[in-house]
This record gives C-alpha cells, structure tokens and sequence, in this order.
DNA sequence: GTAAGATGCCGAA
DNA sequence: TCGGCCTCTTACA
C-alpha cells in the first residue's frame, strides 16, 4: 500500500453541499452525524411522517454511533429491540447535517439537538432494523476500498471467475462497495483498462493496482467531499485549461467529457450504455485488457 | 440481458 | 417547466 494518507480524521462536523452519491459521500455523513450527535441523547422525528412510527421509537434515545459501508449508512440508537437506522440515499436522496434550520421540504427522518439538526430527504431505503436483520444486509455488501477492514481478495476471487465486463463488475455493489459511475470511470482510465475487458482475462496485479488506486482516491473523496481523480501534470493549472464549472465539480479524465479531447491524448472521449448505466472512456488510451 | 419506476434537485429550455 | 441523474429494485424476455 503506497502513501496512504491518514484522512478518515477529517473534520465533517458540517456536511451541507449537494453531494454525489458515491460511497465517500456516505463515509462523510456517517462522520458528520457522530461529530454532531455521538453519545448524545437526541430528538428524532419524521417531519413528512412516512417514519413517524420508528421515529417515535427511538425519540430521546443516545445516538451511539454511525458508520458507512459502501453506499449503504448505519446509525445506532441506544433502544429497545430494532435500534439501526438503515439509510440508502439511491440516486436522489440527501442528507445534510449542520446548525439548526427549519424543517422544509419533504423531511423523511430529522436528528436534532440543542445545536444540530440533520435532515434527511427523499431516501431509496430508511429503515429500522434489528442486528440480525442488518447482519442480512451485511453479508450482502462487497469489498469498501474506504474501509480499513475491507478485503480486496474477497472482490478478486469474485472478480477472478467472472465473464462479466470489468466496468460492470466494479459497479456491483456485491463486489466493490462504495464505487459509483464517476469512481468506475475514472479507475478504469487511469490504468488504461479496456472497460468491456472480461473479469476473469484480468491480472491479478492489476487488479491489486485498481484496489490501492480506489483506496486513495475514495479516501481523498472523504477528506475533500469532491472526486478528483486527474494527475498533478493533467490539472487545469498545469495543463493552462478551465477548470470544470458543473455541480459535479470535481477534475475528472472521462466522467461525462464524451465528446471533448481526452486530456492525455486528444482523442475524443466516448460515451456508451453499459448495464444500464452511462460509461465514459477513452478508445485510444484505454486498450488494456490485463 | 433490458426497461421502467421511485424520489429531490439542478440546470437547460 | 421539464428532462436527466451520481442508485437500486422489480418485472419481464
């Protein structure tokens, strides 16, 4: 593991701007709601009402903790019975924790206390679950390149026996957890990878050097809430080019760029569907297939 | 394997 | 005002 920096501490106690939501993005939130409300007894509520019911359960119970693995958020209430807060945001969920504001909008599930509030709007899942429910899902979540206790021979393994194109496979959430549309594009460009190359055609070393690359790349996403993924010499300082001005942000090599000049070859970069899913490379420098 | 649907928000018309 | 989307599930070929 080359030059991980040490960035799971990073301050999040604020996390308000809209955010993409790839797996860094669910690392943050879990951080923001324990720098918020950890160990604190908390107000719960369901302003929209479709989680009153849970709501009320947990109300004026301590929040213990929160964690993220991949896409998929946690939090743990000191409550009788069912105590997890299952949190999936799906493509157009938010969350956003800060100082109080008052509640507008649809708000599914809002935590509160004297200082904070944190409000969460329109989810793919939020749910209460027990320990063994959440084990359940547990065991269905695949390798998190953000998470130290992560396995990146258990993706292998699964990756290894797969006729399935690569940029499909590092998108199953079974498999790599946490890694988006942005993270797969992005990835694959960097160590020239065929996207449609077969999982079971590729290397192992190649497959070591894709994990370490989204280890450090899905860690700087937590640190700095944006993906970055281009090199120093391809920044917009170095190359004398505008920066990228979308909500997206971040400087990125082929994520949604299908039509303008690859940034290392000039090549225009190409856009397909894959899985039902846009795919963003480019044909010239992206030719490997190990 | 492909398509539609869910939901909030942004930015293109 | 409306289409698309950084996600995932369900239904069907």
């Amino acid at each position: 593991m080359v030059g991980l920096p040490d960035l799971l501490i990073a301050p999040f106690h604020h996390v308000r701007e809209a955010e993409l939501p790839e797996g860094h993005v669910i690392h943050r939130l879990a951080g923001a709601i324990e720098d918020a409300f950890a160990g604190e007894e908390v107000t719960v509520t369901s302003p929209q009402g479709r989680f009153a019911v849970e709501a009320a359960h947990l109300n004026g119970s301590r929040l213990r903790g929160a964690q993220a693995w991949g896409k998929h958020l946690l939090i743990d209430f000191a409550a009788e019975g069912a105590h997890l807060v299952h949190i999936h945001l799906g493509l157009i969920g938010r969350f956003t924790v800060g100082p109080i504001t008052p509640v507008h909008g649809q708000v599914r599930l809002r935590i509160e206390d004297a200082v904070s509030s944190a409000d969460l709007r329109g989810p793919q899942w939020c749910r209460l679950l027990s320990d063994e429910e959440w084990e359940a899902v547990l065991s269905t979540v695949g390798s998190d390149p953000i998470r130290p206790d992560a396995d990146p021979e258990k993706a292998w393994r699964a990756i290894h026996r797969s006729t399935r194109a690569i940029g499909v496979l590092l998108m199953d959430q079974s498999i790599t957890a946490g890694v988006g549309n942005i993270y797969r594009a992005e990835v694959l460009f960097r160590h020239r990878i065929d996207p449609m190359t077969p999982g079971n055609r590729l290397a192992h070393a190649t497959w070591q050097a894709i994990w370490e690359d989204l280890v450090v790349l899905m860690r700087r996403g937590v640190a700095t809430g944006r993906i970055d993924t281009v090199r120093p010499e391809h920044t917009p300082e170095a190359m004398g080019r505008p920066p990228r001005l979308d909500r997206h942000g971040g400087e990125v090599y082929v994520y949604r760029r299908d039509g303008q000049p690859c940034l290392v070859c000039g090549t225009t970069v190409r856009r397909t569907n894959l899985a039902g899913r846009h795919l963003f490379w480019c044909p010239r420098c992206q030719r490997r297939h190990r």
